[in-house]
DNA sequence: GCAGATCCTTGATCCAGATCAAGGCGGTTC
DNA sequence: GAACCGCCTTGATCTGGATCAAGGATCTGC
């Protein structure tokens, strides 16, 4: 399943760390690493591992024993949970700069998946852990994260308990438009690396109602779909719609 | 709206503290300052108020600016949201023990309300935010609990957006009932200090759902509603339907 | 004890979204 | 280029829960 491996490119591999390290990390601004000082840094950056995961490659499952932390520098990855019976639920989509283990339990809550080819910074939990008790302002920065995540869980149970397929799908192209925007990735058209069955387990919806959805605003030029995500045509109805 | 009464039983009022005092606060050991060593628990006492709330009192309201954290001692608390348009979420309810502020956010992203005669431990935002600042495993701690929040946040989502209405309504009996036995309320009935509209916003269902659910639920012998909660008669059963 | 308010239950009907059932459309393989 | 596969779309039908509409049960104040 999961693919680690180093070097890719075949290049040097001294901690898979081949390129400019985090200090020209271009993630570094929008995420927790921004906490720190460039003293702080290089030791951070002693402790991680640049590791690459193919599609459907498995960061981590659900249930498994939480080994390591991770920052995503490139692509992007689907986080979900199972019931015992086989059905899913995606609770949501983690993109570059997203951080994965904030709250560091011991074993993993859900599965981390790649949608596209990823890149992460790889922090081993014991190393980290002791890094985040020398240095209580990184803690800070993980708790104020953590403060973030939840009251973005608490949207998305009111969006999922309270509104309609129209609303769910118009909610979730403007959320992920926001946080494309937040890391300054501005492109006209929203690139969508998930398919739209896991915007459906995101959503509580069947694939074919979200299918329909799309099809019906794209049809009222609310957007526009083409291939690997949609062009948000109409935002001010979106918004109407979403917000 | 809310009733801020100090010594409301004609007790003197040092800090509103006349009992015992936090070594001898009954949820001590189920809340966050379980962290703490008695040193310490003495510095949060001279910081906290004792503050008591009348049923449907406002603890605090969304968008308002956060100026305490607070730990229930006693009572219960629904924590909602609202949308613009006025449909409401109930995100949780807050039980003794519990701690609202984790987070510590600037402004208040929930409403909290008193469902019954409630009394918490109340501190200053800022000198409680000053003591987490000089105490890293109170800071730890915090975290670790927001952690255990999101999980729930987690099992939340997956709820709503997953489950029918019995699989959601028993449930919800099941998770309170685990939360009543963590702080050692095991009584043979469940006690429901919410009603059913707060229930059916809970679970993303409408009131006469529930109501018909919990009905039928009574019929079926698996539960038996008496005045002010249920009796759970067939835990299997519900853990079947639940689980 | 009665008027009013609040909360809960129950029944009848409706509808948004689920389910069932076919295709369609681009890749990839050989 | 044919066969296959993984996605996505579209149509027809069904259904769980919403909505609409009455009551009933408690409690509160007077």
């Amino acid at each position: 399943m999961s693919s680690e491996t180093c070097a890719p490119n075949g290049q040097s591999c001294r901690h898979g760390r081949s390129e400019g390290g985090c200090a020209e990390c271009k993630v570094r601004l929008v995420s927790v690493c921004a906490a720190l000082t460039s003293d702080e840094l290089a030791e951070l950056e002693s402790l991680s591992r640049r590791v690459t995961y193919n599609p459907r490659g498995t960061l981590f499952a659900q249930d498994e024993e939480a080994s390591a932390v991770y920052n995503i520098t490139e692509g992007a990855v689907r986080l979900l949970r199972l019931l015992p019976d086989g059905r899913r639920h995606v609770m949501g989509f983690a993109l570059v700069g997203d951080f994965l283990g904030l709250a560091m339990p011991e074993r993993h809550t859900i599965t981390a998946e790649a949608l596209s080819p990823v890149t992460v910074c790889r922090f081993e939990r014991r190393a980290f852990q002791e890094l985040v008790a020398r240095k209580p302002h990184l803690l800070q920065r993980l708790h104020e994260r953590a403060g973030y995540e939840l009251g973005l869980a608490q949207d998305q149970m009111l969006l999922l308990g309270r509104r309609g397929a129209e609303e769910k799908v118009a909610s979730f192209l403007l959320t992920l438009r926001g946080r494309y925007v937040r890391i300054g990735l501005t492109s006209v058209t929203l690139e969508l690396p998930m398919g739209r069955q896991d915007i459906a387990d995101h959503l509580g919806l069947t694939i074919e109602t979200v299918s329909r959805t799309l099809t019906r605003l794209d049809r009222e030029k609310a957007i526009l779909i083409v291939p690997g995500g949609v062009r948000l045509l109409d935002l001010p109805r979106l918004e109407r719609l979403g917000g």
